[in-house]
DNA sequence: ACATTTAGGTCAATATTGTTGACATATTGA
DNA sequence: TCAATATGTCAACAATATTGACCTAAATGT
């Protein structure tokens, strides 16, 4: 009988080429945030610190509570980290004008230079790849991470 | 003047489309590890365990210093873990006959189906984005990963 | 045979991180 | 005015990670 432990809706073959991509997945994730994990260690940050900084750089202004929803953490997850980078003066933490509840999140210039290093990593270590894979590489796996993501 | 705040070695354009590439890495591995999280939390379990079952299944016999190696963890952090697999009787733990020393680690039944579960949900959703995808586009998304996870 | 190295395992102290729930303030909008 | 919203804080607790020390058993080198 094939495929006796098969529960599945694939072959044996195919199965084992998933579980290939499953690891390329779990060591290119791994790869990818070994730099910046690197960088902030000496500071005594990481990766939550990171992503708040990344978010913050790509979206000034933005609120808490978007913050909170693009990271999906708990407000007193989030607080802790975001207490430190304000008085590390990486971020601000402005009242809006237009509705004085809401506040708006802002790198500093020391954050914008922290944020642009550790960004600046990925950004050449993705350059490279995309280098070596070519662009038509990189449109399919644009077209296919994004289908992970959205799935 | 253009660029002004670019010390990197590519347009504003392409530094936004890397970073349109972050997050979709970001993203992805996010909702990839989303299902079996959710299945390990039934049972009181997380990632590090998830990771031993995947790589234990993946290699049987494997010896806890391969282990250790290949998730890139102290001993001391994987012990606690790879122990309470042990008692759940998920995971088993023989002596080595041609070295004594040596632990050969191996997933018991329940550990298998365990195991098939959670890489399941992995492999179906992967297969369901390769077969959106194409089978092309799977191949330069396998390619540009390895690159990602060798470099 | 003996000393050294290797593989595995455990313990304790400590620090970090996350989780839950409660609570407070300021502001807005009905 | 009253309820809802956005933010912020506190405390108690659980889970996790980190460091360093220590131990056994087995293999290996000389």
């Amino acid at each position: 009988m094939i495929d006796r432990n098969n529960h599945d809706h694939f072959s044996e073959a195919r199965s084992t080429e998933l579980r290939e991509a499953i690891e390329l997945l779990f060591f290119s994730y791994r790869a990818f945030t070994r730099g910046p994990d690197r960088i902030l260690e000496k500071r005594g940050l990481n990766r939550v610190h990171h992503r708040i900084l990344y978010f913050v750089a790509r979206d000034p202004g933005l609120s808490v509570n978007d913050l909170l929803s693009v990271l999906e953490v708990s407000k007193q997850a989030l607080h802790i980290p975001l207490r430190q980078l304000v008085s590390m003066k990486l971020v601000q933490n402005d009242k809006s004008k237009t509705d004085g509840r809401v506040r708006e999140l802002r790198l500093t210039a020391a954050g914008r230079r922290l944020e642009a290093r550790l960004t600046g990593t990925q950004q050449l270590q993705l350059e490279s790849v995309f280098a070596d894979a070519g662009v038509d590489a990189e449109r399919a796996w644009r077209r296919t991470m994004l289908l992970l993501a959205e799935g």
